[in-house]
DNA sequence: GCGACACTTTACCATATGGTTAAATATAAA
DNA sequence: TTTATATTTAACCATATGGTAAAGTGTCGC
């Protein structure tokens, strides 16, 4: 019952759109990290901190284990793929795009 | 002055969060369409189609060109290239995530 | 010129988002 | 048991977002 690659592209895009939460997840690529190591580089509470990674494990890019009073947040790996893909599929396309412009008609700014 | 590539993560990421929006570009990147043409799939007013366009373009994802009372919208190839460097970068950490998951410690879920 | 057409702009509205402070919960330490 | 630490939850606030209807702008066709 993993709920793998269910098509949550808005979910995940949307989480991407802030530079906090990519932030977070930068830090969460070199490995997993307490809350208040992730909190650390932001000038900002730790209740806005919380719930961005809310925000990031119900997007499911992120999960989270318990240990004593310490809650470790780590990636899950697999998570972006969907939106990876759409993305790819949208760049093979406006690649062959590009050559339409440069031979073509549209040459807006 | 052609603003190639400017850091604009945060719209970019924004803009694909909203399924009509990642609609129209999927239609765009079939080529370019003018706004009824765009909008024919939506049940949505004409309004709403014209704010996603306005806020496509302002992300730099799509550009526009008037031919008499038409407008014609088209998609900018390279406006994703960031967003999607973005994602690639953080996609090969992951996968190397992905093997220290499948012999490592963080077995969660 | 005038009405139809294509589209945008202008209010306007409900809900979502990103932040805050203060209180609550849970674990560790003294 | 009391206190400190780590984190979340709750209540609140300002602004952003995605939609609407109605009016405005510009172009075409009669």
């Amino acid at each position: 019952m993993v709920k793998c690659r269910k098509n949550n592209l808005n979910d995940v895009f949307s989480v991407l759109s802030d530079p906090t939460r990519r932030s977070i997840i930068e830090q969460l690529s070199k490995g997993e990290r307490s809350v208040q190591e992730l909190a650390q580089p932001f000038d900002m509470s730790l209740p806005a901190i919380s719930k961005h990674l809310k925000v990031l494990e119900k997007a499911g890019l992120v999960s989270q284990r318990k240990e004593g009073r310490y809650r470790y947040y780590f990636i899950k790996p697999d998570s972006m793929d969907s939106a990876c893909e759409w993305m790819e599929g949208l760049k093979q396309v406006w690649t062959k795009l590009e050559g339409m412009f440069s031979g073509g008609k549209n040459k807006s700014q």
